[in-house]
DNA sequence: CATGAATGAGTCTTCATTCAT
DNA sequence: CATGAATGAAGACTCATTCAT
């Protein structure tokens, strides 16, 4: 979506440009994310964005995609198990890997958060790019799952797969909340916080209670 | 928090003026609300809301608190279980009897789920009265079912209540897809859909996933 | 030019609410004072403002001519010289009184002097009433003085009413910043103050300059 | 306090702004003057105000300013006397000067003579600039005179400062008054009435009195 | 290609005044 | 005669967007 343009732009101005655009957009609403705010800050001229980007819509789904592109490259910089272990050891990992990303990348976590959430007259356009892959993957997951005999075979897997998108959404902020965490800290991203042995016990607590419900 | 006039407004006028307030609160965020638009549609003047409410911010706590209130009381519209009964039968009833209260005012739905994302000044204030209060009445509801050994005991009563909320909030979401509304239809609360079968199936099926997941 | 309405107004309301029109226009310009905070504070109707006054300039109008009439009420109070003294005496004694009415009454003082300061479409008239008497007293008592050949002779005496007033003028702000009150002391009106040996001090000292500079 | 955008404009354009700035505020409290208003007649729009000041405030100070430092280098237009003169010559040059400058400039000195006078949140601040600056100007002339055995030493400073700071002040209204002008014609600062004889005997006669007042 | 000044519609809010009850 | 709801113009200010340089 950004023009020509804003590729061939310096790396260093471009990457400086993004990141504050993606802090606003991250801080206020779609409406109340401040285009005058973000130039000013960037040090460039207000008719820049719009050499950049067509409007202020397209540079917020630029973002958007590039914070989904972000966070699901993350999750493979933490080694995934084997890809023949049982789903919900799997399962496991990803939550892991999904709360770490997030963490590793506050700021684009919320402004995705953000873009779920809002209702804007482009909302469904994001939701189907983001949430509907999410709630697929879990759906793929299960049906390979009840391939090997580890799911329930009396569910409909499309509940199933909703039941654990819910769930796997509220994880991050209920580890916030177990390791009490101002809002601050945890959009500052404290990885170090990983280390806590209570992190390990919520996800086997969340992966214990799916199974005991899912598995079979 | 509204003024005395406000309340002593003709009935229809009242309800009226609420009404589009709340369609445009609900439509759009706190800040994109436009007191202009609901005044225009109103055919009442600009002065006029300020007659009614101290000024936006009121006007808006005001619409929370009705929006809360309403789904309240269409709470115990439907029958509640016997205070005796199982915790999984109370659960499946304040499920559904959830679900249709959020059909049956999908306008005070949706507007209480943008102020429970909302970032604002006065977030705070709204997230305590509510979403708090949903969440302690789920820790209640297990430790009582505890003392029942109707819930294991070896799992951590926060997280699974924090479990039940993110589920019981997605079954909404959950049950229009499944019904194949569009979103219209869903916002238009066509409570007639409630004698779809699909939508006992539904709750069924979370039921039974929660109770394998948490009953002993 | 209040309404008959208003005359006829038990004491104590219409006492009460002059009072809080007095401190409104006193504390605010002209376009700034609010009828809206006065009959909020006086737990009165807006209607009533209008039928008691045509409109808010009336109201004002009516608010300068009593605090004149009462400062120059407040005048006779402080007991006169005889008029057969020297015009110096007689100057002196009216300075005093001045000052003294002006913090026996720093409300009413304070809403003359907004509306002798203030750039109103109405502005003339209220200066017409007010300043203009002063000047014109100011110049019969050097005309008397000048029959007692206790005035210079080669002065023009509209130069020297001139003078004298701005300076009586100035005498207020300058005992206020010799006593070192705060402004908000000097509205308070302490009029315990008065026994300040400064203060006759001060009147001594102008008294003297104009003596010096204006008598034969 | 303009921004960086003001001081670029076309001198033309930025002093066809600055002029229908100034005159709107100086014909109205600072309250009343209208930012609309301005731009209105200044063909531009509403947002350009924006561009130039930081807000109304800005605006006003940056006038406040302008108008003092026109009016002071204004006094330089007209040939200070030798340092070595008498104070009382010093004196009355300087009275002439400060007249001439303000019939000269007399939308500036009207603005000041506003913001000296208004109630603002930010007046301490304006008046610390200027009006305090007249006053010690004159306790320092006082000092001076009084080295020089030009003064009475059994004066307070202070006062004797005030005094002559009260007649200054006054001598501009009262000339207006002496030479028949109306309002109109005094705004307009027709500086060739100053050649009027009856100019120069006011001075001569005001300074007299304060010679006799306060030389020794 | 970057600039940044200009735009003007839109925001919430205040206020004096009117008029039906 | 008091009431107070309704009015709508006017206020300062913000913002995304355009366009000439």
């Amino acid at each position: 979506m950004p023009t020509q343009t804003f590729l061939n732009l310096p790396t260093q101005k471009r990457e400086a440009f993004t990141r504050l655009a993606l802090l606003e957009f991250a801080d206020h609403d779609y409406a109340n994310a401040s285009l005058t705010k973000i130039v000013t800050r960037a040090g460039i001229a207000k008719g820049s964005v719009y050499q950049y980007f067509a409007d202020k819509q397209e540079l917020f789904l630029y973002l958007v995609d590039l914070a989904q592109q972000t966070l699901l490259g993350a999750l493979s910089d933490f080694s995934p198990p084997s890809l023949s272990t049982d789903i919900w050891v799997t399962l496991r990992w990803q939550m892991s890997a999904s709360v770490r990303a997030a963490m590793a990348y506050p700021i684009h976590a919320q402004l995705l958060r953000r873009a779920y959430t809002a209702t804007l007259p482009f909302r469904e356009e994001i939701v189907a790019r983001g949430q509907l892959a999410a709630h697929q993957h879990y759906v793929a997951l299960l049906q390979q799952g009840a391939a090997r005999s580890e799911v329930r075979l009396d569910l409909d897997l499309e509940v199933a797969a909703s039941f654990i998108a819910a769930v796997v959404n509220e994880v991050g902020t209920l580890l916030i909340a177990r390791l009490g965490l101002t809002p601050e800290e945890a959009v500052a991203g404290d990885l170090a916080r990983f280390d806590d042995p209570r992190t390990e016990q919520l996800f086997d607590q969340v992966i214990d209670v799916l199974r005991h419900g899912l598995a079979s």
